[in-house]
DNA sequence: CCCGCGCACTAAAGCGCTTGAGCGACCAGA
DNA sequence: TCTGGTCGCTCAAGCGCTTTAGTGCGCGGG
């Protein structure tokens, strides 16, 4: 920056203010110093601007989730891209890091708040009785929480909240199934604990209560392919087996699918399967399966944006993404004999 | 800082002394100073600290594929848990970019070096006439590269690689098939101009070669299922079609599969398939797929640390990670017919 | 003719940390 | 007693940028 002093005859502070659009320079001065620092490759040092109270131009992004079963899930690196699309605009750099728990998950923000690392974080996967709202609200580290259920009891301010209608998404596979006469549905859930899997649990209480069914129940796991598939073994084998499946995640279906046909399900025929979180898997095995579907990549991009947002000081908010599709594949279809049992 | 040092009684360049272990005070004054300073909770700002040339403590990582193809891919997510192991040791960050080709890389890589951002990179799927090299080292970036092949021209020094041996893997691909009676094989291979396609295209063109087969060759695809299905069709309809399918990566066999399958080809009784890169997809479809195997995680430890090496001083390396390990499960058998023809 | 004002720009302090120079106290050796 | 050398610590500069408080100048109005 000195160097663009120099040759461009003026004063640091003059390099300053023309650089950051700041009054205080004329045009022609303006365009001069420009001109010079784009010659020179100039950026601003990170270290520097953050030091003089500028924000170190860095949000965090941290998942508290075992390597093993961070393995297949595109979840993650899709919601990246789409944060990643928005964040690049400005020049905005992605801390990601990935832990045990939820624990050292606070504990890494409590250190990146220390250290003046990010300006702002994402978190992801909320949970009942989630510690971190709290805990960012205290150390005043902008944040918005994406596929959280809106705080009824509107949790710390300060906080965006970026969240899909898991409850509608569950009552349009429940109908979807009912219709085809399915009486007799297991879930089988994702983490115990996350706030979107309690969710779509109690919706599916709900929706079979509505409509007298009591054969309904989910069965929460650990989102891994080998759960998928012993979960689909166990209720398969019940007496009274389940006509349709629903899957909390695409891994999840298509280990089950594999299942049921090992123990002489024919899906459809036996028993129909949803997915939910639709990706390439889907169609690459036989049946297709029908999915919900939505546009992770968007879903990062939204956050990201109100993330961005939040560090502007706008106001904290809650938006919603568009309720996931249901697409109809190859997976799911009448129960056998037809007859529409209550 | 400034309090940790009021609180301790001591100056500021005592508290610096006594935190970073640095000799000029006395083993009690240390003591108290870190008392206090946990006590207070203190941890160094790092943009202050990379502001007094100490490096910003952080790396970063860039990988340039669509946001498409990165998909369902398992690979990155498990490179990045094992490189993130390494990394919290020393509490460095990991800053991670997606972008869209290796020309939008380089200018991350320009602006991360003119920015201070980081102290050094990794970069993945080296390429071949990989500019990538050539730039860190004009940079003075330390890098280490992984996935690569050592460079027999020996590249700019001071780039250190690890690497893993896909010319001795796909030889014994090769050599399996060979032994189950295969003579024509078609090996549906990962982006051209990627290092380890090339050579593994390379070797498989070698091995056919000193066995004196003709039906064999490489089909280069982007990855994705869409293409491993597209090309598994196109080679299974031709006069001659193959009797064994090798896939670069696990997506494209599962995909690979389903194709055949619908084709009326049964696996592995009319072809036998193997899949580079295992994952639970392997184990999730009928038959389960006959894999190589390697630890994708070890493979990101293995990276970091010898990027840490570079970060200390270190002389740059080349290290070799274990050869990936054949997995025969169902996807693979003996030719139609058994008979051994030439 | 001078005052006051606005404009374009400069000077300097400060962000939190590291680091080389400096300084007094203490001790061993002559 | 004095010298020279450590030891344990303090001082102050400096890293690259932002920002506040000036400074000098030209111009329009009284």
């Amino acid at each position: 920056m000195k160097d663009i002093a120099r040759r461009a005859g003026v004063s640091e502070s003059a390099v300053s203010f023309a650089l950051n659009d700041r009054p205080g320079v004329s045009d022609i001065t303006r365009d001069r110093v420009r001109r010079v620092a784009e010659q020179l490759g100039w950026r601003p040092s990170t270290a520097a601007r953050a030091l003089s109270g500028e924000g170190s131009a860095t949000v965090g992004l941290v998942v508290a989730r075992p390597a093993a079963t961070l393995g297949v899930d595109s979840f993650f690196l899709q919601l990246i891209s789409g944060v990643q699309e928005v964040l690049a605009e400005r020049h905005l750099g992605l801390l990601f890091q990935v832990v045990e728990d939820v624990a050292a998950e606070c504990a890494v923000y409590r250190r990146w708040w220390a250290e003046h690392r990010v300006d702002g974080v994402l978190v992801v996967d909320p949970r009942t009785d989630d510690p971190r709202p709290a805990l960012l609200d205290e150390l005043g580290l902008p944040a918005v929480v994406t596929g959280g259920v809106p705080d009824p009891d509107a949790g710390p301010p300060g906080l965006s909240t970026v969240w899909v209608d898991d409850a509608g998404a569950m009552a349009s596979v429940v109908g979807h199934l009912y219709a085809l006469g399915h009486r007799r549905i297991v879930h089988i859930a994702g983490l115990e604990g996350l706030a979107h899997t309690e969710r779509r649990m109690r919706t599916l209480r709900a929706e079979a209560a509505s409509r007298g069914l009591s054969g309904v129940r989910s069965v929460p796991t650990d989102y891994s392919d080998a759960e998928g598939a012993a979960v689909t073994r166990r209720v398969l084998e019940a007496a009274e087996p389940p006509t349709a499946l629903v899957y909390d995640n695409d891994v999840m279906a298509v280990a089950g699918v594999a299942a049921a046909s090992s123990l002489g399900f024919a899906v459809p025929a036996d028993v129909s399967v949803v997915a939910w979180e639709d990706s390439a898997l889907c169609r690459m095995v036989h049946p297709w399966l029908t999915a919900l579907s939505r546009d992770t990549v968007a879903f990062g991009r939204t956050a990201a944006r109100e993330l961005l947002a939040l560090l502007d000081d706008g106001p904290a908010a809650t938006v919603q993404v568009p309720l996931p599709r249901l697409i109809e594949r190859e997976s799911t279809g009448p129960v056998r004999g037809g007859r529409e049992q209550p």
